[in-house]
DNA sequence: CTCGATACAATTTTT
DNA sequence: TTGTATCGAG
């Protein structure tokens, strides 16, 4: 939902019996196992509402998610619920995010090997800073960096952080002479991190795992404040992640757990609860280090669980559900379930063969002019692909026939040179002690500090084992440097303390203008006079918009506590943890473009997903792949797709197709064969002399129907056609009652009998509340 | 030290 | 075809 991300819909107030069930869960771990567009976020928002309305206390509350728009708009579903002030002082965040919070209060407790601590000015080093570093790692254990592909084996130690694994538990297990290598490398990266003061994105988790294990105090600090716990996405998380939520919710080391169950076990879910909420035909970031298994694993560790699962879909047309119940059929590792529709049949879905990539964009573009036709909007539609690169002849085609669109993935304003150039000064101005940050500005703009200087201060810095700053600071200690190098890096040095006085005093606007002005940034770029560098120029003012209004949230105090005490880490960590799948909240009229993964969560009324082809969707790599369960993966980004649409369905492929510059012959894809054909439309580009043997062969078979002109099918129902197959019912009470917060308001529906008795009440000033009367108090009359 | 030429590889990427 | 990474000449 992108056109309206904070919609306070009057009709979600009224909850099915499931999705009742999990909002009004009291006590204990609880698995909503819901199928996509069966009200997840609805139950998941509810349900922190629900909890607040009968009497907990709303910084009793934990609310965990993947990224920072599932948390932004949980956020304000649930201040649309609750009062303002109680919607601020429940946390919801991202995992990262959570952990920041934490890692700001109390890394100071987290000790390190070598006796050193922690200080909670810690940068985040992002993918980019991560790879620079072990690169460097690389190179100083003399090996070859073509063997140990530094990307590559950042991945691994990635993967091996997500499973909880530090460098000398590695080390340990390592198995062959590669492993050993690669935990030499794990081993000097972390220590290059602790010298730097800065953590990657898989530290914070990891360290707040630690913190939480080692520490009693700070542990049994959050479990105590946190005595609601519930995670979205949960067949996403990874053992990290599980870990991390598990001892909130628990309060026990993993290795205590089994002491614990024994003595006290049946008192540890007394007024405290710890809710899940996934669905693992939509877990596409395996390769990430998530396993859906975990949901198993929840289980076995929560035997007393109860499950509930949401299967009446609110999304998308009945046709749209079938096809993808046929498709997802397919896999086997999967939980049992349906999606039982809500809505009509719908249309079938539409199905085009074109002959190129080009034909298949401008199929795309004039099918969107038909749907306009039908009152849809552009902010409809969304196009899905595999990968990035296809969305280049998209692209084309839409800027030709003058279709509006806005585009996500792809580079990240963040990972632009110049963005990470400006905030490398911001962070070496944070933390002086950030060399990788610091090494990105020494020679930026040029100051004639080329890559052998910075060797030569490198390999003096570890043999004394300073820093880079304090070895910059001292340079005219550091053998064989010329004259000429001491007085230009005293000059940086000077710079970099003149800003860092200035950042005391200076708003984050102000300290940038000052930076750029006075390190001769600017003045770079506006020398070169190009496009590229009046683009930069651009994205350097997008940075200060960003700025500005981090800045007016600031002082009104938007901002949590911690965050409140430092203006520049707070705008540092925001950014670190930013991406810009959070612009989608912007409302203009246009079709949105992007992958498959960057779809989970949205729907559109019209959904195409293109390029569906044996190689690019399913992509190769999944193909020739030995373990079956990649494919089953691209199998479930198919049924992410299919279900993100609510109305109109397109697949559509092309049977020749330009990659890497060749031309390429292509089948369909096997996800199509796999949609009943009853419910699929086919139709064929091309001129009729061009039309192939294949699908000749297929025409005879009476499959076909002529496609000309690219006119839209007369079977298409306009917006209007499809609606809800029958109203929810709403159970009128009419129970005048009084509530000594909510005021005065009248009974809408009652559910259970006894003691799982519950009442929906419309109040007059403060809208609908679901209450339960053993702890609400509700006066009649 | 800097710039340009050439070689080379090529999913997905919540943070 | 595109983007980047590396190497050698100036």
């Amino acid at each position: 939902m992108p056109n309206d991300t904070f919609p306070i819909n009057t009709k979600s107030d009224v909850l099915n019996e499931n999705q009742l069930k999990a909002v009004c869960h009291d006590e204990g771990p609880l698995i909503i196992v819901a199928g996509a567009g069966t009200g997840k976020t609805r139950v998941l928002t509810h349900r922190i509402a629900y909890l607040i309305d009968n009497g907990s206390k709303p910084e009793n509350i934990l609310a965990v998610t993947f990224t920072n728009k599932a948390a932004n708009e949980m956020k304000g579903r649930v201040a649309s619920l609750v009062s303002a002030e109680d919607s601020k002082l429940v946390w919801i965040g991202t995992f990262h995010n959570i952990c920041v919070r934490i890692l700001r209060h109390d890394i100071k407790k987290l000790k390190l090997r070598s006796n050193q601590k922690w200080s909670n000015n810690f940068v985040i080093y992002d993918e980019n800073d991560s790879v620079e570093l072990i690169k460097k790692c690389i190179n100083a254990l003399e090996l070859d960096n073509k063997v140990y592909v530094p990307k590559n084996i950042k991945a691994f130690i990635s993967s091996l952080k997500c499973q909880g694994y530090e460098a000398h538990s590695f080390g340990d297990i390592a198995k062959n002479h590669r492993e050993i290598k690669i935990s030499e490398i794990f081993d000097l990266y972390q220590k290059e991190l602790e010298k730097n003061n800065a953590l990657d994105f898989d530290d914070l988790l990891l360290y707040t795992v630690k913190l939480l294990e080692e520490n009693d105090d700070v542990r049994n600090y959050y479990h105590k404040r946190f005595k609601h716990v519930l995670v979205d996405e949960f067949q996403d998380t990874n053992l990290i992640q599980y870990e991390l939520v598990r001892l909130i919710a628990e309060g026990v080391p993993k290795y205590k757990r089994d002491e614990i169950d024994k003595i006290d076990g049946t008192n540890l879910w007394h007024g405290r609860s710890f809710a899940v909420v996934g669905d693992v035909d939509q877990s596409i970031y395996s390769w990430r280090g998530a396993d859906f298994r975990i949901i198993l694993g929840f289980q076995k560790d929560f035997p007393e669980n109860t499950l509930i699962k949401l299967e009446h879909n609110y999304r998308s047309t009945g046709i749209i559900l079938k096809v993808a119940d046929a498709i997802i059929k397919n896999n086997k590792e999967r939980i049992e379930k349906v999606l039982v529709p809500t809505k009509t049949e719908g249309t079938k879905i539409i199905c085009f063969e074109a002959e190129n990539e080009k034909e298949e964009a401008l199929y795309v573009a004039e099918q969107i002019f038909s749907m306009l036709k039908n009152g849809y909007k552009f902010t409809d539609v969304g196009i899905l692909y595999r990968t990035n690169a296809q969305s280049r002849a998209i692209e084309e085609a839409l800027i030709k026939k003058s279709v509006p669109y806005q585009i996500f993935g792809g580079f990240r304003f963040y990972e632009r040179k110049e963005i990470k150039d400006v905030i490398a000064y911001l962070k070496v101005i944070y933390n002086p002690s950030d060399s990788v940050s610091l090494k990105r500005i020494i020679n930026v703009p040029k100051r004639g500090l080329g890559a052998t200087t910075i060797e030569k201060i490198e390999k003096y810095s570890s043999d004394l084992g300073f820093t880079l700053y304090k070895s910059l600071l001292e340079i005219s200690d550091v053998p064989n440097i010329s004259e000429k190098v001491v007085q230009s890096v005293k000059k940086f040095t000077d710079l970099l303390e003149l800003f860092r006085k200035a950042s005391k005093s200076l708003s984050i606007t102000d300290l940038l203008t000052y930076i750029l002005k006075e390190s001769g940034y600017y003045a770079e770029l506006e020398e070169e006079g190009t496009l590229e560098a009046e683009d930069r120029m651009a994205n350097i003012q997008e940075l200060f918009s960003v700025a500005s209004e981090f800045e007016s949230n600031y002082t009104e105090g938007n901002i949590s506590d911690d965050l409140l005490k430092d203006e520049l880490g707070g705008f540092l960590t925001q950014i670190s943890l930013y991406t810009d799948l959070d612009k989608l909240n912007q409302i203009s009229n246009k079709v949105t473009l992007m992958t498959l993964h960057l779809a989970k969560g949205l729907e559109y009324p019209i959904v195409f997903i293109c390029g569906l082809e044996e190689g690019i969707f399913p992509h190769v790599r999944s193909i020739d792949s030995l373990d079956a369960t990649e494919l089953e993966e691209e199998r479930r980004l198919m049924y992410v797709g299919v279900t993100r649409a609510k109305e109109h369905l397109y697949f559509t492929h092309a049977s020749e197709r330009q990659l890497f510059g060749q031309t390429g012959f292509s089948e369909v894809s096997r996800f199509v064969g796999e949609a009943p054909k009853e419910y699929l439309n086919r139709f064929f580009g091309g001129l009729d002399e061009k039309v192939s043997a294949r699908r000749k062969s297929i025409s005879k078979k009476g499959i076909t129907r002529k496609y000309s002109d690219y006119e839209v099918d007369e079977m298409i129902a306009p917006k209007e056609a499809i609606k809800d197959k029958e109203p929810r019912k709403i159970f009128n009470v009419g129970d005048k009652v009084k509530h000594h917060r909510f005021g005065d308001g009248v009974v809408e529906q009652v559910f259970g009998t006894g003691n799982k008795l519950l009442v929906n009440v419309n109040f007059k000033e403060r809208g609908k509340k679901l209450l339960d009367p053993r702890y609400a108090k509700l006066i009649k009359g």
